[in-house]
DNA sequence: CTGTTAGCGCGTTCAC
DNA sequence: GTGAACGCGCTAACAG
């Protein structure tokens, strides 16, 4: 039976429906045997409480939202699951939704928070500049994780919260890594779309500290892979093009670390050797970047204290303890064996 | 403000509710212009509709659910694509829902179709047996894709359908493959728990292998992972505890490629060369297996043919055009360059 | 083409 | 402690 509501387990109690109700929702003002005869029947029945008419009804529940972008990205698995427990911790409901490449972010929140009485949201990945009239739609507090300070320019910053690593700063630390080993020719494997993005950001802090260890940019040695940043299969063909261009370089600094996986494959097979003939980087600190072969040199983005301080901060807010914060984490330069002096 | 309804937009367009719900939802019964009033005056509102008002009204939505168990797990992101891809093709919507570890992936099936009012249901991953019970209060039509054929004894057949590989007779060609290029010492890396799964039937496959060709199972290479069965960490562990024990030999078969690679990364740090020293063989074919160094030896299970006969049958079954079926495809076997032949 | 109205299934007042 | 009645926001009949 599909039909099956409350009505009918009231009938089946003997009881109003009220009654049923308090016994579902564990309130306190019932008789513990009614509560328990009515959980029986329910048992028996099967009953399935309908979520659409409880969250249309509710009013305080207890419950926020996070949305992530790119179902593809195993990089956010970490930090979901510490949100997770956070939520759990504070009795708070959390509803994980994943974000199609072709829906916009702000959208599907703004659905979520009509449909689920959201007390707060939490963005992960996507872009990292929005409109910021959705942003101010939203009726409950906002936090970006791992998403920079720029999300929107017009908007307020004291509109919003964000909790990441300084991208920019991070890239740029990278990029000297590789120049105080020694490189000047260093390659990069960056995004190519237009749109801004927190990748964008890495790639300028390549620029710059080019620019100010007076090394020109050659244009050759930027290449921007199609579409997404965490396809291995993208890293390895881009390498691939580049190394077959012919374009000198003794390093090859890759925005994430996935990419550089399929940038180590890539030198395997043209018998390119990591790391005595070519350096390789990564970016993120992922898990595979500990267990390739050779390890990778890469940035390792805190996500535990970023997930946790993300966690917290929005329950502060919530809580009215806090306002909207900026908080930037240090990232980790961990020196794997895929990087050397040139020499 | 939180609190603006359909009746306001009404209201405010001087009409009624239903011809704001009329221009909402598309009907064809509408005048043009008073729609395009309606819409405009909507996006300045910034009118979002209440989706649990919706569902719980609408009796024809055109809605299924994929129910995917651990979020860890980047095995199933292709074909949850292809699902996506092919609900989209057939004008359907797509709720995609992670079940967390400690769910049960058919009471949150439960949950959900009254919810969405769903018309069929995909799992992925899980647990590979359910209640009989649980499963016939599912209303819509229910596919396993990639569970194999063992969801339930109790229950018949007839009253859900499968598609996935033959886990058991793959891990079995993958086992005899090995014995075929010598190894007669053949380590295999599986999982602990006690619940009937998917990765159980491939230890099952490499018992039988060795069996049939007089080969004595030695259980001190039989070795289980603690939980994850994709985790690189346990499989680096894992392997490491296995070398260190002293046991000897020559192959190591792991029941997933995320494991193997784990494995490589422990043969590297203890000198032993693979494949001179030792053979390693995975099972699934996920990106990595193509990208690692060396390439890994592993089962290729067919992803996007499974998941389009997946989306196929479910929709085939809704429509009235065919009753519940049990699809197996084969795996191919992929040679990689992590093993060779015992010298 | 459009407005009015009746529920969808449930949580929550209120009386009792 | 419990039941009856109301309404959450919306869609789908039904009239016009």
């Amino acid at each position: 039976m599909a039909g099956i509501t409350i009505v009918e387990i009231a009938k089946r109690c003997g009881v109003g429906v009220s009654t049923v109700s308090r016994a579902i929702n564990d309130h306190s003002d019932i008789n513990p045997e009614t509560k328990k005869r009515i959980l029986e029947v329910i048992k028996e029945t099967g009953y399935v409480p309908n979520n659409s008419a409880r969250n249309l009804k509710r009013t305080d529940a207890k419950c926020i939202a996070v949305l992530v972008k790119g179902i593809t990205n195993p990089f956010f698995t970490p930090m979901i699951q510490i949100a997770e427990q956070e939520a759990e911790n504070r009795k708070y409901a959390l509803v994980l939704r994943h974000v199609e490449a072709y829906e916009d972010e702000l959208d599907v929140a703004l659905e979520l928070e009509k449909e689920k009485r959201l007390r707060g949201i939490i963005f992960m990945g996507g872009s990292s500049r929005h409109s910021s009239s959705k942003i101010k739609q939203l009726n409950v507090p906002v936090v970006f994780a791992t998403i920079g300070s720029e999300v929107s320019e017009k908007l307020s910053k004291k509109e919003y919260s964000t909790v990441s690593v300084d991208d920019m700063l991070e890239s740029r630390k990278m990029t000297e890594y590789l120049i105080g080993l020694g490189h000047k020719k260093i390659a990069i494997l960056s995004e190519g779309s237009d749109k801004p993005s927190i990748v964008k950001l890495r790639l300028e802090g390549y620029i710059e500290a080019l620019k100010a260890n007076g090394i020109e940019i050659n244009k050759n040695l930027i290449r921007l892979v199609d579409k997404r940043i965490y396809s291995m299969e993208n890293g390895y063909q881009t390498t691939k093009a580049l190394i077959e261009s012919g374009e000198e370089f003794s390093a090859l600094y890759c925005i994430s670390d996935v990419l550089a996986v399929g940038a180590l494959r890539a030198f395997a097979d043209a018998g390119i050797r990591v790391p005595e003939d070519v350096s390789v980087a990564g970016f993120d600190g992922q898990d595979i970047s500990r267990f390739c072969v050779p390890r990778l040199t890469t940035v390792r983005q805190p996500l535990e204290d970023i997930s946790k301080a993300t966690m917290k901060l929005l329950f502060d807010i919530i809580d009215g303890e806090s306002g909207h914060r900026h908080i930037i984490f240090p990232g980790e330069l961990i020196e794997g064996e895929s990087t050397r002096k040139r020499s």
